[in-house]
DNA sequence: AGTTTCGGCGCC
DNA sequence: AAAGGGCGCCGAAACT
């Protein structure tokens, strides 16, 4: 009756495999089969597969349509577990783990591989060493017992689960794709930016707008060289001092407005346009490559294509399959409601408990009903503002959720002073390398208070650079204990959709799609429903926050919300 | 010539 | 007193 097992791939196809007890120990003997893909889709009751890495097997497997329940990635729980022990930055690999175990030398982690446009998922490429099984075994049973040690042992195994079922998730995105019409996306290049002439001029609209700009000025002027624009202000007596957006909108001079909009429409063109489309899209398919934990708040990134940042107008071009639909979910007000959960402040767990607009409530509680200035007083408690209006109207939300600004006053100092500092599961947060200028703060004038947490954080007193360390980590413990619970959905919302054809397709930090026949997309609506309601309460256990989501069932991704 | 950094902006 | 967290991407500029 073992449902665990691990496995290792050998060189020449094959594969080592053993069944697992249930301390994690081996149950049996390791055998050798002479086939990966059979050897997994033969045992069909192993509910999780142990493996040094899901990168190396997991595509294998879903080639040739095997899919697995769940999984344990030793490289993973490895980068994990030295993060906990704050050993970031020691080398991560399971070679590395096994030499750290029976000593000797620990070989560095082989450099990380870029995607090449176009390229299919790394199906034949080497991905990290390999090592036996006996060896990861090992290394397997020592994590188990790093676990014991951590802070909180249930919820770093939580962690390392949720992240391993993040990267069955991420390999399976990479697989499916996100549905994507060429034609509509040549058809919305064109509405904005006009016909594509032909080499690599710029298209006719931004030829346009780049002589009204020279009009402007009574001169040729490059708009999409910044130094060249600073300098034409100067010479038509503006001072200016960068070109970004905000500091142009200020500025009274008839070259802003066509400037401004040869800035919006040349960043479509470079970045999501015909060469874009060229590279990224094939068989109606974008196929970004999704990988789950890739930053240190635990946020997923993707490697090329730039699949998180999809400017709305291009969004246009994904479309379901006939006769399929695309389920559009969005969490709401995730950040408020995370930091409600981790600071368990009274007040802001209390409004986090409706499902209606929590920014509404928060401001109907401390800023009179202006929504607004609600919404800028809590980022800007979970990004740390420092100045400005974002001051003022932290002292208002502090003076009614006190807890919760608490919590992120108290991580922002622990940053400055260089201890670790966690989200809830116990991702940690890399300390900043030591320079020069914190030696000397520390030598003289104090950078934090003596300790005590009741009194609001104060900039001003550390240096430049811990400030900026401590604004680091006062995000980083609501981002990522965010990133935290947003594996818990995944992981619940894969397991629910894993009887139908439903397909998850796309992941942005509060944001999922699900492509499915469109018979099924009412299943999946309540699939998310009840993935966020045990994602929340697995991650941080019983209270009385909600994570509402607005859900869309559409047929293209710009018709939602 | 090739590689790294910068400026700006897209998304959250 | 115009601004703060995380990313990726592109071309240009600044390097080696």
């Amino acid at each position: 009756m073992t449902d665990r097992w691990a496995l290792a791939p050998a060189e020449d196809g094959g594969v080592e495999l053993a069944p697992l007890g249930g301390d994690g120990l081996p149950a049996g003997p390791v055998v050798r089969e002479a086939d990966l893909v059979e050897a997994v889709r033969s045992r069909p009751d192993v509910t999780r597969w142990v493996w040094r890495s899901t990168a190396e097997v997991y595509p294998r497997l879903l080639a040739t349509g095997v899919r697995v329940e769940r999984c344990y990635d030793v490289e993973d729980a490895e980068t994990l577990l030295l993060g906990h022990e704050g050993r970031y930055g020691e080398p991560r690999s399971a070679a590395a783990a096994l030499a750290r175990l029976r000593g000797g030398p620990v070989p560095p982690d082989p450099p990380p591989r870029s995607a090449e446009p176009g390229s299919q998922s790394p199906l034949f490429e080497p991905q990290g060493t390999p090592v036996r099984l006996a060896d990861l075994l090992a290394v397997y049973a020592e994590q188990q017992r790093r676990h014991d040690r951590a802070e909180h042992p249930d919820r770093m195994r939580l962690l390392t689960a949720a992240e391993s079922a993040g990267m069955l998730v991420a390999t399976e995105m990479n697989r499916a794709g996100l549905p994507w019409r060429a034609d509509v996306h040549r058809a919305v290049l064109h509405d904005l930016l006009g016909e594509r002439y032909a080499g690599r001029g710029e298209p006719r609209r931004l030829a346009e707008l780049a002589d009204e700009v020279s009009a402007a000025f009574g001169r040729r002027v490059r708009p999409d060289l910044p130094a060249d624009v600073v300098k034409a202000f100067a010479q038509a007596g503006v001072k200016v001092r960068s070109t970004r957006r905000w500091e142009l909108e200020s500025l009274d001079h008839p070259a802003v407005k066509p400037l401004v909009e040869y800035k919006k429409l040349y960043r479509i063109w470079v970045a999501h346009g015909w060469s874009w489309l060229q590279d990224w899209v094939r068989d109606g398919r974008f196929r970004p490559e999704f990988h789950a934990g890739g930053t240190v708040t635990g946020r997923w990134v993707t490697n090329g294509g730039g699949a998180l940042q999809i400017p709305k107008v291009i969004r246009r071009a994904v479309v379901a399959d006939p006769g399929w639909r695309l389920v559009v979910a969005d969490a709401d007000q995730m950040e408020p409601r995370v930091l409600a959960a981790i600071s368990r402040d009274p007040g802001l767990m209390e409004v986090a408990g409706r499902e209606s607009d929590l920014y509404q409530a928060v401001s109907d509680r401390a800023f009179s009903g202006d929504r607004a200035q609600a919404k800028l007083a809590v980022l800007g408690a979970v990004y740390g503002q420092t100045s400005g209006d974002g001051l003022k109207n932290l002292a208002a939300l502090r003076r009614r959720f006190p807890r919760a600004v608490a919590y992120v006053d108290d991580a922002a100092r622990a940053g400055e002073e260089g201890r670790l500092v966690r989200t809830w599961l116990g991702r940690t947060c890399p300390p900043a390398a030591r320079t020069g200028e914190d030696a000397e703060d520390e030598a003289g004038i104090p950078v934090g208070d003596d300790g005590t947490d009741d009194r609001p954080w104060v900039p001003g007193y550390a240096s430049t650079d811990a400030r900026a360390r401590g604004r680091f980590a006062r995000n980083f413990v609501v981002q990522g204990s965010a990133a935290d619970w947003a594996l818990l959905l995944l992981a619940a919302l894969r397991r629910a959709c894993a009887g139908m054809a439903a397909e998850l397709v796309f992941f942005q930090h509060d944001e999922v799609i699900v492509h499915c026949p469109e018979d099924e997309a009412e299943a999946v609506v309540a699939a998310i429903r009840e993935a966020s309601h045990v994602a929340g309460r697995l991650t941080f256990g019983e209270t009385p926050v909600r994570f509402p989501f607005t859900t869309a069932v559409v047929e293209c991704y710009a018709d939602a919300k």
